[in-house]
DNA sequence: GAGAGTCAGCGGGCTACACT
DNA sequence: AGTGTAGCCCGCTGACTCTC
């Protein structure tokens, strides 16, 4: 035990905001591509995969390629080490993982099934994070996944409002623009009907005097988006609800006009454009220990 | 001087395909 | 069936510049 607190101890400091950053969305988000990460947080892929060679060398990240079908080979794809997972918990106060609920994670990391939608899920986040790099005006305040949100609504020794399955939670601002969004990542895999059926949690939420902040389904194709459009037109929706579809970005990032708000006859949104339900101060939810960082 | 960052070239691991 | 080659998709390395 002895041991594994003075390496944490000796490769704090050889940490700089940007690796704090990193580690703390491996511990939320469990794995993202060298590619993500390089797009996010680096100027260059080369000096990202430097960097990130680093932080395997100091056992703070694992990293592991995916068998690739079709030939050729996947980037890395990295998670937190345990020696990482150690450090970012106790910058949060939570409790240290065991080395075997370390490694546990990793392989399941690894090997799921849901490990695709996953990466989209990382993949749309770490363009708003590209997004904010280059641009003074935006930030990406919180990006939370969904497993949080149950603690977040529902904190113990209060009214419980209820629960939601979203994605993730995002807090973004650009232009002095704040907005707060549910995200729902479709790859296509699901009926339509079943997209639809999951806007009633988010309406039992607002029912129980929950915030109607949007929710925004991320898309694969804009027929997919087309035919929710239509299935939305006979849904009583208590939240607003915009869509984008991927194959109509061309290299845009979430971030820009790209949102279609259902209903709305208005141009296509950026995101810092959705309705919200009132003012949001992106502090309020600091309470719950967002950031890696001490 | 140290660290951050860029550029160009090289090499590894894989599939597809033609040839023997 | 075995072999060689091309192409794809990557990461790594050395040499360099820039900034603090």
């Amino acid at each position: 035990m002895r041991t594994t607190t003075d390496h944490v101890l000796r490769v704090q400091h050889q940490l700089t905001e940007r690796d704090w950053r990193l580690l703390g969305w491996l511990y939320d988000h469990s794995v993202l591509t060298s590619f993500q990460i390089a797009h996010a947080l680096f100027p260059s892929l080369n000096y990202a995969q430097r960097r990130l060679t680093q932080l395997t060398e100091l056992s703070l990240l694992e990293r592991f390629r995916p068998f690739r079908l079709q030939g050729g080979s996947h980037p890395y794809h990295y998670a937190l080490a345990h020696t990482g997972a150690l450090v970012v918990a106790a910058t949060r106060g939570d409790e240290p993982p065991r080395r075997t609920a370390s490694t546990t994670r990793l392989h399941r990391i690894a090997t799921s099934r849901n490990l695709d939608h996953r990466l989209g899920i990382n993949q749309f986040f770490t363009d708003l994070a590209a997004h904010e790099r280059i641009h003074p005006t935006a930030r990406l305040h919180h990006w939370w996944p969904g497993t949080r949100l149950n603690r977040f609504f529902n904190p113990p020794g209060t009214t419980a409002y209820g629960m939601v399955q979203a994605d993730a939670l995002g807090v973004w601002s650009e232009h002095g623009q704040t907005t707060v969004w549910y995200l729902e990542h479709d790859q296509g895999t699901e009926a339509l009907g079943v997209l639809v059926e999951k806007l009633a949690g988010y309406s039992n939420l607002v029912r129980r005097g929950g915030p109607a902040w949007p929710v925004l389904f991320w898309l694969h194709s804009t027929t997919r988006e087309a035919n929710l459009h239509r299935r939305l037109d006979n849904t009583r929706l208590t939240v607003p609800v915009a869509t984008a579809a991927r194959d109509r970005l061309d290299g845009h990032s979430p971030a820009k006009a790209v949102w279609h708000l259902h209903g709305s006859a208005s141009p296509l949104l950026r995101l810092a454009e959705l309705p919200m339900p009132g003012e949001v101060d992106p502090a309020d939810f600091d309470q719950t220990r967002q950031r890696a960082t001490p």
